[in-house]
RNA sequence: GCCCCCAUCGUCUAGUGGCCUAGGACACCACCCUUUCAAGGUGGCGGCACGGGUUCGAAUCCCGUUGGGGGUGCCA
């Protein structure tokens, strides 16, 4: 038996073999509404399409649900259940809708009801089969009978959405083939798994009347409706596979984390209560479900917004424990690569990481240079860098200060201080002053810090390095 | 074409008739801090689509216009 009263929402996707960031959205929205209100989440597999239905896709959503936080083991999380399964009960209900003389059999081809709409200028179907008495048979379809009137639609995050019936028309239940569309199946799945709460995407809204009329017309009072706006891209255009980057794993691989994705997401259409206040929109999922109102989320499309999806990331990132960092920065170095050594550098790369992709590996990839192999120092670098009159005289003094330093005296503080003693007799600031010995040492004119840099690169190293750059003062 | 939805800074939003000289976040710009780059701090730029009403008073309510979007299948 269910428990009429108790709250029940569920996720829908079809199985396509990528899951959509508009998904994720989606299904977190149903994830809180069902946390908040103490219900379940229902996870039902769309595969009544067989074409685009395979298994391993269906381990594909759990596992994109698993990384977002929606995990199949929370006691809230019931399924996945397949639609086609459920295929005995669409048919029943659609056995049962036209007993009852909700719906009638039509034998029209879908080029016949073309011709007659168009003859008569009217687009659509025109109700032909209405009072023809068809039973069912080869090649006849299974039409709803809507009835005169106008469907009210109560919608959380839109309020009242009224529609004539008379714009419907008389939709399809079952092909000519026998196999239900999606509309019933969707309604009698609904019906069937008790759902209170059907919480999806704008897209749906337009089809909502036929699926109450269903949903009445089998003797249930309709669920609680909540419609949430579309994601579009930058024209303003609903966000597709085809022309924009809406998959969640590949967010996942190039390094967001999970955290930052699901707060990010959240924050689209939706303010946490208190984050003007906080000065911040970061909140942690917990807080953000103890909070979270359907009726709170804006009726407007939203622009996924990978430079704010960005600054997020950042900030969990820094937020992390260093241990944590070093550890998932370390999946991204080269296999060759010294791991102790990357160990001891990495913490310096938190605060500069925004994602865990190309960029950890770039920052450093001086100190990975194998024995005997020159760094590939940036000509433009090198020029701007080293064009002060300062420029040459000061690094010959800087490589005597250190060749003048002992193994044991090679430490970050040490080489600081040697290097501003240098420094001060040519009356400029350290800025400006390591620039000439940052390109020399690791190529490039930006990197971590650079006295910590030369620590970890070893004294040999530094020196030789130094060396081999040294000559390119004299050829301009 | 028809049906439906939407409309506040570049972007995401707060705002539910007076608290709005419209607030925050991201982005951008400037300055500060500084061992480059970041991070951090401070400040700045920037918006109620338009036109009519209603009201003592409208970002907020109503109507229209314009603009955008979604849906219009025997797809889901």
């Amino acid at each position: 038996m269910t428990d009429r009263s108790a709250v029940r929402v569920r996720f829908a996707p079809s199985p396509t073999g990528m899951f959509h960031v508009g998904g994720a959205r989606s299904a977190l929205h149903n994830w809180a509404v069902a946390h908040r209100l103490g219900g379940s989440f229902v996870l039902r597999i769309e595969d009544t399409d067989e074409a685009r239905s395979r298994p391993e896709w269906t381990a594909g959503i759990i596992d994109a649900l698993a990384w977002i936080g929606i995990s199949a083991d929370d006691p809230a999380f019931e399924g996945p259940l397949l639609q086609s399964a459920a295929a005995g009960a669409h048919i029943g209900a659609a056995e049962r809708l036209y007993q009852q003389g909700h719906a009638y059999y039509c034998d029209l081809t879908p080029a016949q009801v073309q011709e007659r709409a168009d003859a008569s200028g009217t687009p659509g179907y025109d109700g032909y089969s209405r009072d023809r008495g068809l039973g069912p048979g080869e090649g006849r379809v299974l039409r709803f009978r809507v009835p005169d009137g106008v469907t009210v639609v109560d919608d959380l995050v839109r309020g009242r959405v009224e529609f004539d019936n008379s714009s419907l028309e008389d939709f399809v239940l079952v092909r000519s083939d026998g196999s239900p569309v999606f509309v019933l199946a969707n309604a009698v799945d609904d019906i069937e798994m008790g759902i209170t709460h059907v919480i999806r995407g704008e897209e749906h809204l337009p089809n909502t009347p036929k699926q109450q009329l269903i949903w009445s017309a089998l003797g249930h009072a309709p669920p609680v409706w909540a419609h949430v706006p579309v994601l579009v891209n930058e024209s303003r255009k609903k966000l597709s596979k085809r022309r924009d980057k809406v998959s969640l794993d590949q967010y996942r691989e190039e390094g967001y984390l999970p955290e930052a994705m699901v707060n990010y997401l959240m924050t689209l259409g939706w303010t946490p209560p208190g984050a003007e206040e906080a000065g911040t929109e970061i909140m942690s999922w917990p807080d953000m479900e103890a909070v979270f109102d359907l009726a709170d989320v804006n009726s407007s499309p939203a622009f996924f917004d990978v430079r704010k999806l960005d600054a997020f990331n950042g900030e969990y990132i820094r937020a992390m424990d260093v241990d944590e960092f070093v550890e998932r920065a370390t999946e991204e170095i080269p296999d060759d690569w010294d791991r102790d050594r990357f160990a001891r550098i990495a913490p310096l790369l938190q605060e500069r990481t925004v994602r865990f992709d190309e960029e950890i590996p770039g920052k450093v990839d001086f100190l990975f240079i194998p024995d005997g192999t020159d760094v590939e120092i940036d000509d433009a670098s090198w020029a701007k860098a080293t064009k002060a009159e300062w420029a040459e005289p000061l690094f010959a003094d800087v490589i005597d200060a250190y060749e003048a330093l002992t193994d044991d005296r090679w430490r970050t503080d040490v080489l600081k201080s040697e290097y501003e003693r240098v420094m001060t007799t040519y009356g400029i600031k350290l800025g400006k002053a390591q620039a000439p010995v940052r390109v020399a040492i690791t190529g490039r004119s930006v990197g971590p810090p650079l006295f910590e840099s030369l620590e970890e690169l070893g004294r040999d190293e530094t020196l030789r390095r130094l060396a081999v750059a040294r000559p390119r003062f004299g050829s301009g």
